[in-house]
DNA sequence: CTAGATTCTGGTCAAACGTCCAAGACGTTT
DNA sequence: AAACGTCTTGGACGTTTGACCAGAATCTAG
């Protein structure tokens, strides 16, 4: 087996990974080609076609590469959550990283809409958030929330679309985003969380 | 002054507003050309740059065009709604009619991205959600809401976070949506029963 | 040291791109 | 009839695109 050879490629084949999730989010999904890849990663325009098939391929496996990342690394953080306002804290704490003017958040959006018009991106994406929703669902699910999955996609949507929003200008701050989002997880009528509206067993 | 030379004229230039708008939707923003307008429009390929100085700025133009009538007839709707509970069931309403599939929203979301790249096009868009959320925030506030302006800016990212996520795949019904989004506008510990069970009545 | 992989180079290819323009078409005005 | 304003035509321009490939370079294995 080679070593250092298919070291160096793999190398490259990374950086190409690395450079092509930064110019989706730069110029846009469909306005990243060949020659700006190789360029900026600092190969010959041959190398893309020889590591990947194409370059929506090449686009697509470098989105879901970051995004399964941070997904995971966000679940990671909420099984840590103890209660549903700790969650909301550590997402909310996610907005302030991301947005919506960053790379990771353009990316995240691209990919969104690169998925409409790609079958196989569409797929994969829809697993990567069906799981995250998931496990979000699963949190607030073991505090008695009532309709756990309904409220984990819209908490999940909500981020997302405050996200694209807050690059067309200043939105509500932190302590007011977390003010209403709180509510989400705060059922109507009750002094405190999960006091009345609960439905689920807690274990 | 000519008449129906000028007439055609301004036929041809909406024709071809009509055409970009539908064509952002299904190839992307970056992937619209100027002879795929054309074609689709049923001009010469000149037509185009006779009517607009370039093909973004025929995009931009037919993207906020769409954009502003849409957000409009919302916000006029909103104007008739008498209750949060009843702005909140047009906005529901909408979300059935749009669900992320469909041209108008994916208009909206490459539009969001869009804006990301073309400080025109920012500013204008930032205007238009704006004044929706503006809008909005005036009948939460009618109705003594607390921090109407975050409420309404989460309600309306939200909105479109949930076409966004819709679009990868099936999420919650629209009755379970209302359920969760309904906590929004009805905050915990106001000892008031849950918005959904009450009918008319105003403070 | 040679034979065999693997990776990289730099260029070619046809096609499509945005923009521009000279010439034609058409109806109105003089 | 002639001149005019407005819109349309179809092609030309130089550039860039995705994909491809023959050969050079580099490294491994025998």
């Amino acid at each position: 087996m080679s070593a250092t050879a298919a070291e160096r490629g793999r190398e490259a084949r990374q950086r190409l990974l690395g450079v092509a999730a930064e110019l989706i989010a730069e110029r846009g999904w469909s306005a990243v080609s060949t020659r700006m890849l190789a360029e900026r990663a600092g190969v010959a325009p041959g190398v893309v076609h020889y590591h990947f098939t194409s370059v929506p391929a090449l686009l697509a496996e470098a989105a879901l590469g970051v995004m399964r990342a941070l997904i995971e690394q966000l679940g990671a953080g909420l099984e840590q959550a103890h209660t549903p306002d700790e969650a909301l804290k550590l997402m909310v704490g996610f907005l302030k990283d991301y947005d919506g003017r960053d790379p990771t958040s353009l990316l995240f959006a691209e990919t969104y809409l690169a998925a409409g018009r790609d079958e196989g991106l569409r797929r994969a994406l829809g697993e990567v958030v069906a799981e995250f929703r998931r496990r979000l669902a699963d949190r607030l699910a073991e505090h008695g929330l009532a309709a756990p999955e309904a409220t984990a996609a819209v908490l999940a949507a909500a981020i997302d679309g405050i996200m694209l929003h807050r690059a067309l200008g200043p939105g509500p701050d932190t302590a007011d985003l977390t003010t209403v989002l709180d509510r989400l997880i705060t059922p109507a009528g009750s002094g405190r969380p999960s006091a009345r509206e609960r439905t689920a067993d807690t274990p």
